[in-house]
DNA sequence: ATATGTGAAATCTTTCACAGCG
DNA sequence: CGCTGTGAAAGATTTCACATAT
């Protein structure tokens, strides 16, 4: 029981050990090890021992772990336990496809809110959600209380968007825009883009 | 210079590297340093002068990198000076935004087959290409020597068209369902998940 | 004066290997 | 016996700091 805090490349590990819990819950699973979790998702048996324990003792000597109650536990640590509210910025083609896609609300991820500068858009509903303009998004967003914001505006605006979802009081950004944010250090980024990672596997090619 | 492989860690930073450096082209830099690109893209000076000079010397002391020079290094080294054909598998809402995603083509990344399994999309023209069935889809992608795969499809089935991919002589899957594959360790595997990515941020959240 | 390229040092991460428990 | 939890060891990665070049 460390005072430490944990490192942040254990933290990307958990999500991926939930999404493989998850699925050997669906499949009716009771139990399962280090190891056939590891070779699910070809991470080590010790590291994942190595990982959990940094939260508790979740298993079983001899045993092995609960697959429901490791799941509860990676949920309350992950705090994917509740429902999060979203903003969505940006209501092209993308931000419709993501607006409408069934997984986040399957994992506790609401879009709340939808926000495009295009006149032309605003007003649009989009899964039931109306499109309100960006003039409207700081008091909005402090209004409801959002904190997590996907961003799905050009790359060329992304970085005074952001700025904007900083004043509100935005914590954490899925960023879409192939550019890097910069942000104060109490705001999250994680970058979704397409084009990294076909490159880091080109690299790789003939 | 080394023959060891270069670290996999380091490959995944170069196409930030390039990106960022792209950015700097369009706006008319003709000189950057480790320093200033660094700042950008929030990696430290000394480890991008460590992850360049793997590959060469590309920078002149005193004056730094030429922004043009090293960007077309950069395509070198990640084989992106060239055109990649790729198929995509799963002709849905995600499938067809994906298609439809102007950045591939800008980054010389071409959807050139459509496969899906469900014959009500066969024959569907998205973004100017046919939707063939998947039945056909080992053979088309062996006679077109394609090496890069997207795969949109349900996760269930997503493994068992991974083995046809690889049986088609595909080496590089940019996967977008949320489920971990198992492939031969020579083929290559990217994941595109945002739950994961949000996962990872509520962690941190209150 | 300024910024690279790079060994050496520091730090971080993973794996090992085994005591201990069910 | 089997599998966890964990210190210690090994390995990988990052940062430091400076000789060197322009």
């Amino acid at each position: 029981m460390n005072d430490k805090p944990i490192p942040d490349i254990v933290i990307g590990r958990l999500p991926r050990y939930l999404q493989a819990l998850e699925h050997m819950l669906e499949q009716g699973y009771a139990v399962t090890s280090s190891k056939e979790l590891g070779e699910q998702i070809g991470i080590s048996a010790a590291q994942i021992r190595k990982d959990l324990s940094q939260y508790g003792e979740f298993g079983k000597q001899g045993k092995g772990y609960s697959v429901p109650f490791l799941v509860t536990q990676l949920k309350q640590i992950l705090k994917v336990d509740r429902i999060w509210d979203m903003a969505l910025i940006g209501a092209g083609n993308l931000g419709k496809a993501i607006a409408n896609y069934q997984g986040f609300t399957e994992h506790g991820f609401r879009v709340a809110l939808i926000f495009d500068s295009d006149p032309q858009k605003v007003g649009q509903v989009i899964h039931q959600i109306p499109v309100l303009h960006t003039s409207t998004m700081i008091e909005t967003i402090q209004s409801h209380h959002i904190k997590i914001a996907m961003l799905t505006v050009p790359a060329q605006v992304a970085q005074s968007v952001t700025n904007q979802l900083i004043q509100a009081g935005i914590k954490a950004i899925l960023n879409y825009a192939p550019i890097t944010l910069s942000v104060p250090e109490d705001v999250h980024v994680q970058y979704v883009d397409p084009i990294i990672h076909l490159q880091r596997m080109t690299y790789y090619l003939d």
